[in-house]
DNA sequence: TATATTTAAGACAAACGACTCTTAAATAGA
DNA sequence: TCTATTTAAGAGTCGTTTGTCTTAAATATA
């Protein structure tokens, strides 16, 4: 798979909050239960995002998560890297370290040019614009389809 | 990680085995040993291409592995499917099952591009033809870069 | 201050990928 | 026919990812 289990909960938690930036925090709890994400397993996810400044919690009743300023910046590549590390970005398609123009593998000009086209595709959308468009073509972020763009 | 390590030592594997067609079989002990590929390991992924009738075994001595005729003319994205299965491009990038035009998730349509740029980097290339050029410019396709084209 | 609510943190468990090892089966050659 | 060589097959081990559970810390509100 090329995006962790983990990687793909933080994008589709992320397109959640993008979703209400008016909110100003929303519990994990719902958010967890709207995505059909394990509560637990969200939070783990959530820290990492908040640990790389992308995200800000609130503890205590009414408490929760929201996006930081940074956060409602980013883009798709953001918080790909914040959780799966920017090793995609950069590794060889054959695992060899080291690998570039000086001592290539044979797939390394064509694996740069993909690895480069998968890096635009993320980057060039942030998550506001994203969520925007979720919205309003009500696309679907979980796998029955019942969460409800609100 | 976009290929699993099996994919990738198959992937090795191919290339080794396509830099030398005039060989009848290749002992996959050498072939571990040439690209630093625990013997074990290797000997079980390339069964996996044999079941792909990819590739020919034989036993005894003097025995070994060999590409098939359908391993001869194969691309890299025959072996990929072979080792990883389809799924890399078939799946969709939020891990949402049934996603589809009709159901598409926020991601649907790039995604489908950069799936789609991966599977035509990995046809576009035949295992012979990238065999030669690696011969050709003594690529790299181990680690430590000991393995030598001959 | 006491209680309820909420995230933080860490231990634990299950599933999976990546190996390792042992035994079986096929086959060449003495 | 016997032995050595080689792949096939399957059980077992180890580490990482995924997921669960429990306890701690923070904080709002009564």
């Amino acid at each position: 798979m090329l995006l962790s289990k983990s990687c793909v909960y933080g994008l589709r938690a992320s397109l959640y909050l993008a979703s209400r930036t008016e909110q100003e925090y929303t519990s994990i709890r719902e958010m967890s239960e709207d995505l059909d994400i394990s509560f637990h397993f969200l939070t783990k996810i959530l820290q990492q995002l908040t640990a790389d400044s992308l995200m800000e919690s609130y503890k205590g009743p009414n408490g929760g998560i929201r996006l930081s300023e940074k956060g409602k910046k980013a883009t798709l590549l953001d918080i790909v890297i914040a959780i799966d590390g920017p090793e995609l970005f950069t590794q060889c398609a054959l695992g060899l370290p080291g690998c570039g123009s000086s001592a290539p593998c044979p797939l390394h000009d064509s694996w740069l040019n993909v690895r480069e086209s998968i890096k635009d595709m993320l980057e060039r959308t942030d998550l506001k614009h994203l969520a925007r468009e979720g919205r309003a073509n009500k696309f679907r972020i979980t796998a029955d389809g019942s969460f409800v763009w609100r």
